[in-house]
DNA sequence: TACAATACTTAGGAGTCCTAACTATATTGT
DNA sequence: ACAATATAGTTAGGACTCCTAAGTATTGTA
């Protein structure tokens, strides 16, 4: 075995390894905040989350789907509902569909105790408005292609973001400020407006998502206006996509 | 009241709950794959975190250094330490200098089950990998200024970071590809060999503490080699800071 | 119509994590 | 010196998390 030419590929462990510190800190951070959230209303932080599960989501959930979001097991959340349902904050019944499966429903005090889910946390909002717009976005875009590689590795369930939504078109409009296009709203945005949990989402089939994810990744960061606000979208829910170029799917 | 001229600044909060949602959901990932690091040697990720911390400090701990660094509070570290002692893996003793602290140590068998806390986990380097090196530079450094802010407000307590080390001097060689300098190995670095958690770190002053924030702040992010590689860093553990430019700390 | 797969729950048990209260030392003020 | 106060931890008590293993229904399939 000869050595090849070339440089010696230093692999730069050590990056990698502080990235994860990083994250794993953040995590620390994230935990202890959901005490400094939840605890005022005497619930967890596992309470909290299946709370704002069902708060993002708006409709009845599945036990199964929230065990999937959170990456625990189902016992883990039939316990949690259990304590919930005990509280009055939720409402389990038959799945209208499945008989096996279960509906779980916030209640009108349920939605109310969740409401503080809608605001990020002090705490986080600060430590993000550390971060200029550009590096918010760029932050944003960082996270989106990890967590796409732990999902297509099977590590993460699927998140509901627009790389891996049928009405996303990657830079649609290359070296516009605005380079990306939602198919649904049918309006162009930028990477300060990308989605990680969008309610319009749908999934696109995976030979789609995985042109959709080249395009993506080769388009360069887009700076200033983003548009395609959350009001904009939300003004759009229950709606159907509008016309326009619609995304074919195939 | 009347309105004020001007743009109606947007706040765009839109971003930084995408960035708060991608944050949660690597921290989601990061809990489910801390199961799966240390769930085969019967050990849950706080015993896991634990070891971790015992392991990268390499001398004794304190519980309530530990409590600090994973933020939660004494009595659940008093906890697990007691699990962790009975399964063999750590001592308490008193600690030298004051008697009303404990000094934990791992034993054999605990560094021996703390050593996969060395190397990235699987799943996680394989996530990292799908960004390329100045991305992960650059989510690092994102990652410190949030992280940094957390510490600031008090949310985190502090870490081993060069933005608060007394032998780091940011941009000291502006426009180069190594622009900072480690005053105690005495060389040169880029943004790609940043440190999160060094072993070296000191504590700067308050003051010196913020004006390398600023510059640091205001520095390009540095592309290409990094250098100061963790076997150069680690290969000065337990000497003294070189000679040349000493930190004055004041 | 059996057989397998799916969607959950129950059982059992270790461990997490909190608040409140307590013990033992160290530090401080007078 | 010596009480008063602060600090480092532990113990007590209890709710909840979270797991694996073992059910129970129901649905899908050959």
């Amino acid at each position: 075995m000869t050595t090849r030419l070339g440089p010696p590929r230093p692999t730069e462990p050590a990056l990698a390894d502080q990235v994860f510190t990083g994250l794993a800190k953040m995590g620390i951070a994230l935990r202890s905040q959901a005490w400094d959230t939840w605890g005022p209303q005497e619930l967890t932080p596992t309470q909290g989350a299946i709370l704002a599960v069902l708060a993002r989501r708006g409709e009845a959930v599945r036990p199964g789907a929230i065990a999937r979001e959170l990456a625990v097991t189902a016992p883990t959340v039939s316990d949690s509902v259990k304590v919930l349902a005990a509280k009055g904050l939720l409402q389990v019944r038959r799945a209208a569909d499945d008989s096996r499966a279960r509906a779980i429903t916030l209640t009108d005090r349920g939605r109310r105790a969740a409401r503080q889910t809608r605001e990020l946390p002090e705490a986080m909002a600060q430590a993000a408005a550390a971060l200029n717009l550009d590096e918010q976005a760029a932050l944003l875009k960082a996270l989106m292609t990890m967590i796409r590689e732990l999902q297509v590795t099977g590590k993460l369930p699927a998140a509901r973001m627009c790389v891996t939504c049928r009405f996303f078109r990657p830079n649609a409009h290359p070296g516009k400020p605005m380079p990306h296009h939602c198919d649904f709203v049918d309006a162009a945005f930028g990477d300060r407006a990308l989605r990680l949990d969008c309610p319009e989402h749908e999934r696109a089939e995976l030979a789609a998502m995985d042109q959709a994810w080249e395009e993506f990744r080769e388009a360069p960061l887009s700076r200033g206006r983003a548009d395609l606000t959350p009001e904009a979208a939300s003004a759009t829910s229950g709606r159907s996509p509008r016309g326009g170029r619609r995304a074919t799917n195939r």
